[in-house]
DNA sequence: AAAATTTGCTAACGAACGTTAGGAAACATA
DNA sequence: TATGTTTCCTAACGTTCGTTAGCAAATTTT
């Protein structure tokens, strides 16, 4: 009996159907119609597993940015690295949790507006929080002369922008994986802030 | 009579109110009679001004792509220009169109997916030659010298990314003017493809 | 094997949707 | 002022939405 794929349970699909809806149609473009559809289910039998079309959406969001912060923590904990050093890790780590379930990231970057509060303003707090860890990393790579930038914030938003992109053009089955993206990525950024050459003005 | 904003048709508000509701609720997440209420008059009555909800999403995206398109052009046409040169003016263009009405932006970057077809399948080649644009002065830039990357492909992502996050965190009434911003963009993003410069490896 | 639990279908609920059509009110034109 | 046009309210249409509840079937547990 060749199995092709995992045995997942009815849960475990409905979430990943969903997250692919949602990516392509938005959280309010998809009905529970057409997910029931695409599992060869009814609308109605979803809620046997699930409690609201928002707690699918809220656990795309939520447990990504878990991922996120565990990569940024694991990138920036050991002390008596290099600044631009720890961004470099940070970097590869965002593009690692960004590229795990492509469909998932575009979800959490997009679709969190359909929160209801307070989950929302969390959601919201939790981001900036996230953002404000790579801006400090900037901050310190100035200080420290590792970087040179006029504006660190700006150009954290710049790099951040980079990254937070990937979810548009990204295919597993692309040509790169996803650590050569992170090191491209890296590669690419921390060249435009890097601080032993000047730039011709 | 102290009138503080310029009197606009009603087809006129109709559009900016849209564009507001589109950019933060979505637009399958905007209903028409929220969209009314906030013009203070009912629904049913959009309908002596517009022809169908989607009519205002068509109009922002290929109004929108004009204005890109134009933009572009100024930038390139002129023979005998530095690559790098166009590629700066070609960014400043882009923001410049990104910045002029950040909220049309941002439907214009998201909210394409709710186009029928066949707009849907026409702004999505629009878009592709447009950004076909700017890989094509990243090669010409690598060929020519002026520009190093071992991807040009790859590079143009990054700099469009960089560029299409603008309307995250774009506020009018912030420190930078446009033109600030396009200039640091450029100037970040250019020198991440500075040829003169070796990175170390 | 019997009992308990889970799953899924089904019909339906109350609400919301984009839009139409009729008519009154407001405005513009002759 | 009379006429024509536009704007808006209103009620309603047909459709769709997320979800609930009842029940039978399937599965799991005892």
């Amino acid at each position: 009996m060749p199995t092709k794929s995992p045995v997942r349970s009815r849960k475990a699909q409905i979430e990943q159907k969903a997250t692919a809806l949602f990516r392509t149609r938005g959280f309010a473009g998809t009905s529970m119609r057409e997910l029931a559809t695409e599992l060869g289910m009814e609308a109605g039998s979803l809620y046997s597993h699930i409690r609201s079309k928002e707690e699918l959406l809220h656990r795309i969001c939520f447990e990504l940015a878990e991922l996120f912060f565990a990569g940024f923590s694991a990138a920036t904990q050991e002390a008596g690295r290099p600044v631009s050093f720890q961004l470099r890790l940070a970097i590869e780590s965002h593009v690692r949790v960004l590229t795990r379930d492509v469909a998932a990231s575009a979800v959490f970057l997009h679709e969190w507006r359909h929160l209801s509060e307070p989950a929302r303003t969390e959601f919201l707090a939790l981001r900036e929080q996230y953002e404000a860890g790579f801006r400090r990393l900037v901050q310190q790579g100035t200080a420290t002369g590792e970087l040179t930038t006029p504006d660190p914030a700006f150009a954290t938003l710049t790099l951040l922008a980079s990254l937070n992109w990937l979810p548009t053009w990204y295919r597993p089955d692309g040509t790169l994986t996803p650590d050569e993206i992170g090191h491209r990525l890296a590669e690419q950024l921390l060249r435009g802030l890097a601080a032993k050459e000047q730039p011709s003005n």
